[in-house]
DNA sequence: CGTGTTTCATTAACATGTTAAGTTTAATTT
DNA sequence: AAATTAAACTTAACATGTTAATGAAACACG
């Protein structure tokens, strides 16, 4: 048997259960648990997005960098640009398509990495304690079929 | 049989497959859907929430529509200036508490949202046949159970 | 070969996210 | 009651989200 779903008179579901909210709380509410960490460091989420996939993958054009990170290409730009200054990236013009930037981590980046990447990883398997590791799994596979679902 | 958990050599897991990326990423497609409709309407997303809120409480201070629509206070300030000069909200003082500001709906913002709510439910809707109801209730179960298990 | 089109990246403009500091009003303390 | 502390915004400053427009390079193809 159902819950009976929660709707006001005219159609729209209560805005507490839906998905967009709920996508947004839960996100919230995982990513507050590395905010102190991040900002010990003065780096920004979005910027250790960006030096997290460069680790995973050596040299990239930026669409590529942009998708996997989930930035929009305007925010790259912009995070590149700090990055670079801070020296923890470099971007050089691709010699085989002058219009693409291929981007790779610079030893001092890498060195970033590893040395946040224990806490970090820490911090992660204090939530996984939390949750479940089964419960994480479960819902990792749930929002990756949704996408898939969602995929036009 | 486990899957055996992506990572790479130094203890993060795959950025591609952890609970930030995904949540990000499943949020994103949802939204999608949402686009075209808010922007038709010359609205945001995070406006669009607040008056969604608003139609669900009546009066309310803006703290409590804060949390509510999950928007932070100094984002709130500037959205409600936006929503004031459009006409569709209204803030006072509370009399009781002049530390506090009480919102509600203009008739204008009621008959804006009653304009849109039928092509809201009917995306949503939609994106419910896509993915099924059932697992997106169970989606929503997990993402509420995420958020008991990290109040802190 | 040249022209029109597409692609990649950047810039521009405005809205929101985020933290810290500041203002005003309530509540507490002594 | 006066001083202190706390609460509810508001401002400020900077980073990112978002869409549209621009610039440059590669492609398509007549």
């Amino acid at each position: 048997m159902t819950r009976p779903k929660a709707q006001d008179g005219f159609g729209l579901a209560q805005t507490r259960r839906t998905l967009p909210i709920l996508l947004l709380r839960a996100r919230e509410a995982v990513m507050e648990n590395f905010r102190p960490l991040l900002a010990a460091h003065d780096i920004t989420e979005q910027q250790w997005r960006v030096i997290r996939v460069l680790e995973e993958v050596d040299q990239v054009d930026a669409s590529y960098l942009a998708e996997q990170a989930s930035i929009l290409a305007p925010s790259l730009t912009r995070i590149m640009r700090t990055l670079e200054k801070r020296g923890f990236i470099q971007g050089v013009r691709d010699e085989n398509d002058g219009r693409r930037t291929l981007v790779h981590l610079t030893d001092e980046g890498r060195a970033f990495i590893h040395k946040i990447a224990p806490e970090s990883a820490q911090i992660y398997a204090d939530i996984e304690a939390k949750i479940g590791v089964d419960n994480i799994e479960a819902l990792l596979d749930q929002l990756e079929a949704l996408l898939v679902a969602l995929d036009d």
